[in-house]
DNA sequence: GCGGCGCTACTACCT
DNA sequence: ACAGGTAGTAGCGCCGCG
């Protein structure tokens, strides 16, 4: 019979010494079932001259391919494998027998090479030929007897489970041998929501329970905060070390973790949304409490904060309030997971990632599989990766910004600039031509001088046309509902995966950790880019359009001239579309680049570059230099601006003089780059993370650490203290006003004549007392 | 021994 | 582990200084 069906999960099992591919999927009719297929024998492909060795027993078959590499047809041996083990053994063997000049594609597990060569996409709807041939506990087992395509269509009602655990810990951070898991929190998608509680310091009954709700509960996902990194690790270790079994997956097993920090629970999609959250640089402080406020799931006024030290005395003194606490964090889980599946989902289907990877991919991993799909589909066999040296290459020009206050700006913005500059020139590394041996048509890109084929389409640009192609679709089908409606929503989340995937192809070419890394392709882009950017300036300078600023794709522009004239010229020389992307009543430059900030014709103000949208300056340094801003933008003339912002900073100071301020806003965050052993100098932020360090904390690469500066004679470094730690009277409110306020104020003060000078008057100088 | 200077280390930002 | 370009702070070593 003909089915359709959403694979959620995958995974193989040996039966009876065959592989056997199990999917985990959801049915038209909102059904769970598992879809198996042993007919499929793992492979990879060698090749080779004159071979010669006798074929191991593990070899089950082997057949001569017509494929592609880099675009130039060539035979390959498939060689097929009893068993997915035996590829990793075969792929040495078969490297060291005489002869073999490669063997390719034999490190991409089985069963991703299973939904590749069946086409068989996760988190989309799939049409199979399938017989019933069970039951699975309550679920129908299906075998697949061919795979007809992938149908379009919206993801299906998903049973969506988030969860969030505490631990009592009385110092630093906790340790699943000693601590026990006090309470643990679950929201399902059918309103479910429930706190399980430890009976003193026994959590046999939390871990016992919290199992039995999932089972019970059945979620096709499961999502949490950090779950990979924290909740996962920590309770099966503590369900090992109090002897409970956490079996929550589809198949009575135990969550497992598997590679990059990775934790999978068999027959669901384990997501963690920290991993996506990441991503987002705009949110400065990830916690969670923070995220889901940003996301607009979960006010921080309107829930109980705890912070992580202090858990153990609520569990002690005021379990209500910790109770509140865990409820809140696991509905702003399961919130966020609102917020944020959508776009997993669809990004899991363009990517061909199953769900529960698709969040802990890095984007280079994301779109190396979707290029293996693709190559797939071509005949291509995938280089493979190899360990390279970086190679650095110019990229893309700044425009140099005269300083002061501008009026009437637009700014325009080449719209896919590098997507569409890969697609016009064919820069692939499969077109790319080494030395002079090609007499067709090529492109040679300027500066560098390399040179492309012509024709055919490359493999790059092909699959470029195909994600704009598909995005055009979505875009048109979108216009069929309306905005508020949720297939609007899924559609609009699969335009976006669909560009963010093309915008990422240009940064993959460059990277050396890429299976088809080629420098030259990524120089070629950039150089391309740097000629258009020139070349529009100066087509603006002919048309007496004042150009006030630019960045690699965007120009900003005196408005008033023919502006459209020159959108024109751009689309019409080079195929790319320019759009406004913002319109300026004010702007306003130092001289330095990347920073600008103005007032747009809509009323909101645009900040881009300085100190208020960074996270490591106080909260207090950045509130000012808005404020200094607003002032700025605000004002009709110079003068009054000048002596406005100085009598509103001197203002602040004082404030801050007479200790008249909250800590929270003086602490500065900033992220640990490195594990602490390999620092080479002594920045402040490590010197507070040696604090917590000592103090119990495990602090390390990845870590944002939250400090301030207290008093004390020496260097700045060695008063950085977590700010846990320190109370208001401790604070140096010196530092705070010379290294912080003033420099923020200045920065833009600058602009209508406020100098530093003008908040030291009050102070005396040792050279004034002489 | 110390202040000033310039380079390096480091982070976060922009496109 | 997608890219390069950029600003800015603090650390740190070096230099000169009778």
């Amino acid at each position: 019979m003909e089915f359709k069906l959403w694979p959620l999960d995958i995974t193989y099992g040996v039966v009876g010494g065959v592989a056997e591919v199990r999917i985990f999927a959801i049915g038209e009719g909102g059904e769970r079932v598992t879809v198996t297929d042993r007919s499929f024998k793992p492979y990879f492909y060698v090749e080779c001259a004159d071979c010669v060795g006798k074929l191991p027993r593990e070899v089950e078959k082997v057949e001569v391919v017509e494929r592609k590499f880099f675009g130039q047809p060539r035979q390959f041996l498939k060689v097929s494998t009893r068993l997915p083990e035996h590829v990793k053994t075969l792929r040495e063997t078969f490297a060291s027998m005489p002869g073999v000049v490669g063997v390719y594609e034999a490190d991409i597990r089985y069963y991703m090479r299973y939904l590749i060569d069946a086409g068989v996409l996760p988190c989309s709807w799939n049409l199979a030929e399938v017989r019933e041939v069970g039951k699975l506990g309550s679920t129908l087992v299906y075998e697949v007897e061919k795979w007809l395509g992938v149908v379009g269509g919206f993801p299906p009602q998903l049973r969506v489970l988030a969860f969030d655990i505490e631990v009592y810990n009385e110092r630093g951070t906790p340790d699943p041998a000693r601590d026990p898991v006090v309470m643990a929190a679950v929201k399902t998608s059918n309103g479910g929501e429930e706190v399980f509680e430890a009976v003193g310091t026994d959590d046999k009954s939390v871990l016992r329970n919290f199992a039995n709700f999932v089972r019970e509960y059945d979620p096709d996902v499961i999502v949490g905060y950090n779950n990979n990194g924290f909740d996962w690790p920590y309770l099966t270790e503590r369900a090992k070390a109090v002897g409970v079994s956490l079996k929550v997956d589809r198949l009575g097993g135990q969550p497992q973790s598997g590679v990059y920090g990775h934790w999978s629970v068999i027959g669901r999609a384990n997501v963690d949304l920290y991993n996506i959250v990441e991503e987002f640089s705009e949110i400065k402080v990830k916690t969670l409490d923070r995220v889901a406020e940003y996301f607009g799931v979960m006010k921080r006024g309107e829930r109980v904060l705890i912070p992580g030290h202090k858990i153990y005395e609520y569990w002690r003194e005021r379990r209500e309030v910790l109770r509140q606490y865990v409820l809140d964090d696991v509905k702003s889980t399961y919130g966020l997971g609102e917020r944020l599946l959508p776009f997993l989902i669809e990004l899991s289907s363009v990517s061909g990632l199953p769900l529960d990877q698709v969040a802990a991919a890095s984007v280079g991993n994301r779109v190396e599989w979707m290029l293996l799909r693709y190559a797939h589909r071509f005949g291509e066999v995938a280089p493979n990766r190899v360990e390279r040296e970086y190679e650095p290459y110019k990229g893309a020009i700044v425009l140099t910004p005269k300083p002061g206050l501008y009026s009437d700006v637009l700014v325009l913005d080449f719209t896919s600039m590098y997507p569409n500059i890969m697609i016009r020139y064919n820069l692939s590394p499969d077109t790319y031509v080494q030395g002079d041996g090609w007499l067709g048509e090529i492109h040679i890109a300027p500066e560098v001088g390399h040179k492309f084929r012509a024709s055919p389409p490359g493999f790059f640009p092909t699959v470029l046309k195909t994600l704009i192609e598909l995005r055009k679709a979505v875009r048109e089908e979108m216009k069929r509902y309306p905005v508020t409606s949720p297939q609007y929503r899924i559609l609009d989340e699969r335009q976006k995966a669909l560009k963010i995937m093309a915008n990422a192809i240009y940064g993959y070419t460059g990277w050396v950790g890429a299976r088809w890394y080629k420098r030259e392709v990524a120089e070629s882009v950039t150089a391309f880019g740097r000629a258009i950017m020139r070349d529009v300036v100066e087509r603006a300078r002919e048309l007496d359009i004042s150009v006030i600023y630019g960045d690699t794709d965007s120009l900003f522009v005196k408005s008033g001239g023919d502006v459209e004239r020159l959108m024109r010229y751009v689309e019409e020389k080079y195929g790319i579309e320019v759009k406004i992307d913002k319109d300026y009543k004010k702007l306003l430059f130092t001289e330095a680049k990347k920073r600008y900030a103005g007032l747009l014709k809509d009323g909101r103000v645009d900040i881009v570059g300085f100190e208020v949208v960074r996270g490591d300056w106080c909260e207090l340094a950045k509130e000012i230099q808005l404020k200094v801003l607003e002032i700025i933008l605000h004002s009709r003339d110079v003068q009054e601006a000048k002596r406005n912002v100085i009598t509103y900073v001197k203002r602040e100071i004082e404030k801050l003089r007479s200790y008249n301020f909250e800590v929270d806003n003086l602490i500065i965050w900033k992220t640990l780059d490195k594990e602490l052993g390999e620092y080479k100098s002594r920045p402040p932020h490590l010197h507070a993370a040696l604090i917590l360090k000592q103090r119990g904390y495990r602090v390390g690469r990845g870590v944002t650490i939250g400090y301030v500066i207290v008093k004390g004679g020496e260097k700045v470094s060695n008063r950085a203290m977590p700010y846990i730690f320190v109370n208001a009277r401790e604070i140096d409110v010196d530092y705070y006003i010379n290294h912080q306020i003033i420099p923020a104020a200045v920065r833009i003060g600058q602009v209508v004549g406020v100098r530093e000078s003008d908040f030291k008057t009050g102070e005396k100088s040792l050279l004034d007392f002489i």
